[in-house]
DNA sequence: TGATGCCTATGCACGTTCTCATCAGCACAT
DNA sequence: ATGTGCTGATGAGAACGTGCATAGGCATCA
């Protein structure tokens, strides 16, 4: 069902630190940031674990017994885009240049202040899970989620229920070309086709969104569908 | 090596630092890794070259003149979510957690290393293009399946639906020599032949494809039919 | 009852698809 | 080489379909 999507879930991170004081106290930390949190203490475990559960961030040691942390690191990326923390002692640039390199987005030096952890944590869940803020980004365009707002280049846009529906699936999914089925099925389901609600619809949503000389943000594809691409 | 269609080109920085000699350095460093780049001194001329330019990522000072780079990330986060590097002097935990939390995506202290800089510059490029799933690469051209867009030489091309059916068959089987029966089985089923279609389309592709001089990408299989191959 | 939102229906404009006829060029035999 | 026959390339244009704007009907809500 679609609009699961809107349910607002704590952001899943997974720890993996073999350290057990270490990994017990950022998890401590993270469940009273309301944070769901999953621990592990070594390679083979973490990465079973990112597979099962598919959290929304990473933390990752990197002296970590049974599978190296950076090993870690390049299969997660092999399948996946979720942001990983590298949390190590290893302090030395080349290090970090490695660490980053493996697929990492972000590199953190033993003793850390876990203060500063945590705000990188928001950092990277801000970008990839509206549910930190409730919004999300594409190009010059801001969906506020929880308040069902609209904002282009920072002007607010007011936006109808359904329209607002058909924008977020563009926005959650910047890039992709939907065809009219898909959007369909997504926007109006218990709905027989059979007209062309979803041409007028994007009508709508251009006329509102795309001022005067204003760059387009839905384009068509002629004989498929629709896409929101920045351009 | 980028890891994206959208990186064909290259990436745009913007570096916003007042340290004039700081300023050039990393502008040289940066120019020597083959990215584009745009130094401004400081905060209001970095916004307006921000809004003029629309950069891949930026590197932001904390300490400039007439408007604060803490101001500066705020107001660049107002409209979009381009990442934002913060390297300053300032190395206190709290603004560390300042910086972050005005919508940085990263926070570096100066002195810092040039190595991590850039790392951290390709970690954050990286992570800024869509994760392109259904990506096709052979020789020079790059075919993103999700968004139907095609690339050649970093150039986008425009292609009807047909078109990129039939290119679609051909980049995902390079070097293989398909008969005009394959191709038609495949790109015009239910259709029975008794037309040179496929001989039109091709002719339609290589128009779009293969600008004046440049290399041919499909070729004919005189007696047989037509390949895909990087030569 | 007036305003707003949701959806259907219609007609036009234009891009796309495909056919057909003709032209170009390669391959092979002489 | 040269001609001959055949294969592939290409241009023109007809038929078709898609997308878009617009208008109108119906429901809901204030």
């Amino acid at each position: 069902m679609w609009h699961s999507y809107r349910m607002e879930r704590k952001p899943n991170i997974l720890i993996v630190e073999d350290e057990k004081e270490i990994a017990k106290f950022i998890d401590l930390e993270l469940q009273a940031e309301n944070y769901e949190t999953v621990v592990t203490f070594d390679g083979v475990t973490g990465l079973s674990k990112f597979r099962e559960l598919n959290p929304d961030l990473v933390i990752l040691d990197l002296m970590l017994p049974v599978l190296d942390g950076l090993e870690v690191a390049r299969r997660i990326r092999k399948t996946s885009n979720t942001p990983i923390i590298i949390l190590t002692a290893k302090d030395s640039v080349d290090e970090k240049v490695t660490g980053l390199d493996s697929g990492a987005d972000d590199y953190l030096v033993k003793p850390f202040s876990i203060e500063e952890l945590l705000a990188r944590v928001r950092a990277h869940l801000r970008r990839v899970n509206p549910a930190v803020t409730g919004e999300v980004r594409v190009a010059d365009l801001v969906m506020n989620l929880d308040g069902r707002e609209v904002f282009r280049d920072g002007r607010r846009i007011e936006l109808s229920a359904k329209e607002f529906e058909l924008l977020e699936l563009f926005a959650r999914n910047p890039g992709k070309v939907f065809n009219r089925f898909e959007i369909e099925e997504k926007v109006w389901p218990e709905y027989t086709g059979g007209s062309n609600v979803v041409d007028v619809y994007v009508g709508y949503l251009r006329r509102k969104l795309e001022g005067e000389g204003e760059r387009r943000l839905i384009h068509t594809v002629r004989g498929v569908g629709y896409v929101l691409r920045e351009e």
